[in-house]
DNA sequence: ACAGAAGATTTCGATATCGAAATATTAGCA
DNA sequence: TGCTAATATTTCGATATCGAAATCTTCTGT
């Protein structure tokens, strides 16, 4: 009979054990591990929020990649901002594009080049996922104080911007 | 003509106020995004150093997912916790097991159950594969002191233990 | 003991993703 | 100019994933 689902406090201590004991450094681990145990229950919750607008994960990258660009982005530029194949972002666009939520211009200057934007639906949809999404990311900070939460996003920070020195 | 690529540190500015403009409050956004675009980073990171060991990441969190257990678990089980269906996880099984990764072993008491165990090999990579990856990690590290890794492995913490009272 | 509900895994058809090749355009340069 | 290399997108065949249904086993209540 498989036991009681333990907390994830709980397994995140196991996890960390298990990651040091295959030779990784603790206070790495304490820290590596947490942010990805967090990401994935965020993910989770963004998935079920998404489902009832009928987005997913994938289309939903595409549309935030949009807006935190703020212009228009090639099918190329939204495959490498979101990880995926350029060949499968051609589909992914054809979806959104028949959902009327982005569109396709083609670059006047360069025929081979196709420009992908937010229309209005678009980005209202994008808001409104926000907007929702917000209230649980709050819950989860809900246990932090103003200066420990500033705190924490004073250090992801600094560790962000690191992030392009290293491998180069 | 698409202009230089923006340094992270600069894409995470932008993020968070785009999150902030469409309704998000700012303390949360400049937490949630550093952690989620910290680990898209690292998958990315992640997915280059298994492929040299031709394990996808679909493999690789089944892998993980047994190493941290430290028991067997049954497909439903990995299913659940790589979130995945549980019908992706059969074709998985049958490709990690075919590699010599994993086994099937039927549990004698409930025969419609079966565990799913790592072999001496499935060990053998998970470690090779750990010990890599800390290096990567312990340079994304590298701009924080002894005391502020502990400081945001501790304030990580304390959300994570947050993380089941949510949503229930 | 037995019928039906609940559970675990797998099978199946549809869809999404991948990597490689195809297509079309632009850039570099002899 | 004209030839080759580089770039951007799409097409194509193979594989992975999904949700629903099928199969088999165990549990529950009468």
């Amino acid at each position: 009979m498989p036991r009681r689902t333990p907390s994830a406090a709980e397994l995140h201590r196991r996890a960390v054990a298990t990651y040091v004991a295959a030779g990784g450094e603790e206070s790495v681990q304490r820290v590596i591990t947490a942010v990805q145990s967090l990401t994935k229950k965020l993910d989770q919750w963004y998935a079920r929020q998404l489902a009832d607008l009928d987005v997913t994960a994938g289309e939903w990258a595409v549309v935030t990649s949009l807006a935190k660009a703020a212009e228009a982005l090639t099918p190329s530029q939204l495959a490498d901002l979101t990880n995926v194949a350029p060949s499968s972002m051609t589909h992914r666009l054809d979806k959104l594009a028949d959902r009327g939520l982005i569109e396709r211009t083609p670059d006047a200057e360069n025929r081979t080049r196709t420009y992908i934007s937010l229309t209005h639906e678009g980005w209202e949809l994008f808001s409104l996922a926000i907007r929702g999404s917000d209230v649980v990311e709050t819950d989860v900070l809900q246990d932090l104080g103003d200066d420990e939460r500033g705190e924490l996003a004073r250090l992801l920070e600094v560790v962000i911007a690191r992030l392009d020195d290293i491998d180069a």
